[in-house]
DNA sequence: ACCTGAACACCGTTCAAGT
DNA sequence: ACCTGAACACCGTTCAAGT
């Protein structure tokens, strides 16, 4: 990669010299962003850094060890560039697309990383935007930490939620078919409302799915401030 | 199991006999209860029910497929008991705690299948049940159709992410390590808000957490009621 | 018709050996 | 100090063979 000046041709392996965790994420990265179901194995990235898969463990204590390391590098990368707005409403709705957005260009890492807490420095400054904004709106203390918890892991749990969906890719054309053919054995007649609307929810991305029901939980918090401080109302 | 009438102490395996899919799905459901990270394999199943291993893809094409009869009886098996109430946040509340519920109870199954969409039985009776909530609150045709599905995947995606959290198990208590040795090396001073809040955040149980962004999302919704018919009104 | 068992192409991880 | 490579205990799945 550095000097292709001599024989380019011979594809064979690079020699495996000056590995550190800051090269062996970026090549992680540079596997995840595919949509390959098991892109992320040791031997695949060994592979791709021209070394041996166990030399890894040199640098990583295990798989788990690597994979919250890299969570944390995605997370903190969907995070550049945020600035706050003047609307709280606005602020945390940006935090949780931006989030998900980023954890969505590497699926391989949101799908096994999605549960687990980093706490690096990617995570602290997701955590600390929120707080943040959250504070604007008038929570304070555990009423803010309640709120954060709920909203940081509705984004996470949906987020790998969202990615296993990417990454099963094919698998979900196949259960459009299923669907249709699992009809047939069933007594259609007991579940009228339920077959009426299976192609209008069918046809619903994921995308904007997430987008729906972030809007409900935004508006379920601003309520909620209606109640607390019975100041101000918004509908 | 049947008769422990003659020599009950040898544990040698049973001849595999009368193999089926009720047979099948029987022994995995005793193997999902348990808590353990990788109890539902072929060779483990294969085992509980003293048969070779592959004798499964005489019932099941793959293991996907036996992975959908399986969350379908579990979803079904979450829904045995469940009487529409007066109310319709009651039933929605409901439905949305007893779902994740029945899913729980079988951790595997939860992860592997969270997001397959299973188009048996007892996904059809969960939909039916929610939209008749959802119509009996006024909702109909595409609202419904939406409202629905941002409550079935936000259900559904967080479900996996309990099940998940509770198959890491011990790993959670790592974390907690981590977390404290991982503060040493950022700069505390940039986080105010995040670590004023961090032990706060940290106390919060899943299922709590669960709760609480549940109500957000009901009053969310109940917002939404507000918006659209504009005769009545709840805080 | 149904079950078995060897085999294939994968996993993460350990450990003695090389340099 | 760092990388290698054989080995271990696992995966899901295929296929020829048994009964």
């Amino acid at each position: 990669m550095e000097s292709t000046a001599n024989g380019a041709r011979t594809p064979r392996r690079r020699r495996a010299q000056g590995l550190s965790r800051e090269v062996i994420l970026d090549a992680c990265l540079r596997l995840a962003a595919e949509t390959a179901p098991d892109a992320l194995s040791f031997r695949k990235i060994g592979k791709e850094l021209g070394a041996d898969p166990t030399a890894l463990y040199r640098h990583f204590a295990d798989k788990d060890d690597l994979l919250l390391s890299l969570a944390d590098r995605v997370l903190a990368r969907g995070m550049e560039g945020y600035a706050p707005s003047v609307s709280w409403v606005a602020s945390l709705r940006d935090l949780m697309l931006r989030a998900r957005a980023g954890f969505l260009e590497y699926p391989q890492v949101a799908t096994l990383a999605a549960l687990r807490v980093t706490r690096q420095e990617g995570e602290l400054q997701f955590v600390e935007a929120m707080l943040a904004a959250l504070h604007r709106a008038g929570f304070k203390g555990k009423d803010a930490a309640r709120i954060h918890r709920a909203c940081a892991d509705f984004m996470l749990s949906w987020t790998g939620f969202s990615a296993g969906l990417l990454l099963l890719g094919e698998k979900s054309s196949q259960d459009d078919r299923a669907w249709v053919e699992s009809y047939a054995g069933i007594s259609v007649g007991d579940y009228p409302l339920a077959v009426a609307s299976v192609s209008a929810m069918a046809e619903i991305p994921d995308d904007e799915n997430y987008t729906f029901a972030l809007e409900l939980l935004l508006a379920g918090i601003a309520a909620r401030l209606g109640v607390e401080s019975l100041t101000e109302m918004n509908t």
